[in-house]
DNA sequence: AATGAATGAGAGTTCATTCAT
DNA sequence: TATGAATGAACTCTCATTCAT
């Protein structure tokens, strides 16, 4: 999931059981977190989730906060891989972004959990929301700045545009995946969305 | 603040005493949400914000949801009025569009809950935070669609477009503007974005 | 209703309107007690059932348990008045007695509210429900202790003997009146009970 | 206390620690119910007169009116219990009934929370407290019955004869165990009730 | 005489966290 | 390693009562 060292509270090793517990907790809090929201999930139910006793939970998290916190880091972990890997098959560095955005739609549709947890971050946790809205531009302005050298995109500022690329994914992903509960993007929005993305990065027509 | 007729609970008409008091409790609301967020904001806190007794608040919200929701209303009321209103003055519908935009941008930086209240509605009131998109959403497309049809844009879905739009201003209002706590978009990125999006609807580079 | 003499809060003397208006907030209390039960019937709900504003209540009564005393004194005077008149027009004692019995029955089933205030008055007007029972009693056991005297029932502790027939009284009613929701005891009760008081009391079979 | 299986919420089966947690609470409120009233009686006075913490309260009862009915369900059980214990006791049926009603107030006398419990049902809990008559008359006239059928009591509709005899002990058990304060009934009461009983069942003087 | 806006104490209930087992 | 009983602070909401109008 994670490939940090994992470790229980106070940075205690852990035994394999131990390691496979705190795995199910975290699977369950993406579940119950992204089903009920932070505070109507309780602890009581992301134990019962995850079929351990309510006292186990703190031998894994300090706190509640905690565990949200170690999952927004290991949603934001997996999109980023997600998102890297589809990248790389591309030709072009146009054609990459294109690829890692298609991507980064497929990845939320699995995992619905992605938006609605960083939605909710917010108050919950902020430094961790800034950590992840950081890290996943970091990954689009390397591309896109690269691409700005080559002369393949149109010149500009590519922190800019990395959030506007973001922005765009955050809002037609939830209007079109999370509240039409589909199961990818329909084809004729993808289609639509490719087209205003290649205008705006400033890339050729065909350069697909 | 808005026009539609205000009421206490039960539908009881206000006097102009509990007229002001309303209002009091609504303004203090915007304040303690933002800062707050919804669950850290105890109906205690509020009516100290506001300075009223605590009892006060159930005269005319039924409950700490429906002052959210009422909020949600109105802060969506005045955004939609104060991009209209800029947007009135452009020359061409490009040229609106871009006005419309840094309007929001204005808006949100003077009232910063607009973004901070949006983004917990998602599990508080999700009824709401549909109606508020879609309403934003709605202003755009009919603007968007006339512009495609007199070919001042590139066509194509203008629901699409108008989402992608939106998401581009949320972001980037976001790290910008709600982040940095500047008053407005620094000029740059204010500069750079008026070109990403001259671009992403495909209007003439001078179309301004 | 009760031809005390009736003030308002602090002994002030009433004007008409003031004291129709105080009659009013009594008969409410009468329905509102009845129907909701002492602590669920809040001022408001008894002012809004009387068609008058909440601060007026205290304009004739200092509190809310006042009204509610003055409410057991009321029904307890309108319901030995009802027996004592009824049991006026019968031959001989014990018919006297089987007479007030049949009276009480007409009352309860006119005013259900006897039986439920009552039965709350434990808790929030001991010493109202001690008056009430007492008055009640006394009026037996006057009654009852002639008729012994006269040989015409058997002969004993008169007092045991009225709590005996209000107890019966009671429940009786409370099972084929309040529960059954009828207007009057079902006929072949009313005869089945008649025969038992006339054997509890010791009077004989036709002495009707 | 009860012989039906007892869980915790939703049916959890309890730990002996839990059990006896449980049933410091029931006593508790027993006592707590019948000196202060349903409404007086706050779940904070609860626990504290259990000894236990105010969140323990919920691992047991999932409300304040729970544990009330609980209560209700678990005195008549208990007085159901005593009655036909020393009823069995009795030679002849009438003597029994006689033997079931004195074991009631000697009930009554050691746990006076059943009247004043029972005498709040009316609004608290209504469906507890037909349960608790109907449970208790439906012991009277199956043995009434049978005394009818065999000649020992005069025959009647056992069910109205029932009832009637109910209103006598409560009655007379509120006036002369609760108000008084006594252990029991006062040895005069009790034989002049004994008579008035004998006779309004139509037993035999001598039928003791 | 009548009003109803305002109040704050106190209600029932929830839940993150601790700890003895 | 795992458990779940126990806790109490904090929550939302109600209502008898006051008082300026």
């Amino acid at each position: 999931m994670n490939d940090a060292p994992v470790t229980g509270v106070a940075g205690r090793p852990l035994s394999s059981r131990g390691a496979k517990t705190r795995r199910r907790l975290l699977e369950a809090a993406e579940t119950v977190f992204a089903d009920l929201g932070y505070h109507d999930a309780s602890i009581v139910k992301l134990t019962e989730a995850a079929g351990v006793g309510q006292g186990t939970f703190y031998l894994y998290f300090t706190s509640k906060k905690e565990i949200f916190d170690e999952l927004v880091l290991d949603l934001n972990h997996r999109v980023r891989q997600a998102m890297t890997e589809a990248a790389s098959r591309g030709a072009t560095r146009a054609e990459r972004e294109i690829l890692g955005f298609t991507a980064f739609f497929h990845f939320t549709a699995e995992h619905p959990a992605l938006y609605r947890i960083i939605r909710q971050a917010e108050f919950v946790s902020p430094e961790m929301l800034h950590r992840h809205y950081e890290r996943l531009t970091d990954g689009y302005v390397a591309g896109l700045r690269q691409a700005m050298e080559q002369g393949e995109i149109a010149s500009g500022d590519p922190e800019v545009l990395a959030w506007a690329l973001m922005g765009i994914g955050e809002l037609v992903g939830m209007r079109w995946i999370l509240w039409a509960e589909e199961e990818d993007l329909p084809h004729e929005v993808s289609e639509e969305l490719a087209a205003i993305i290649r205008r705006a990065i400033g890339a050729p027509e065909d350069g697909r």
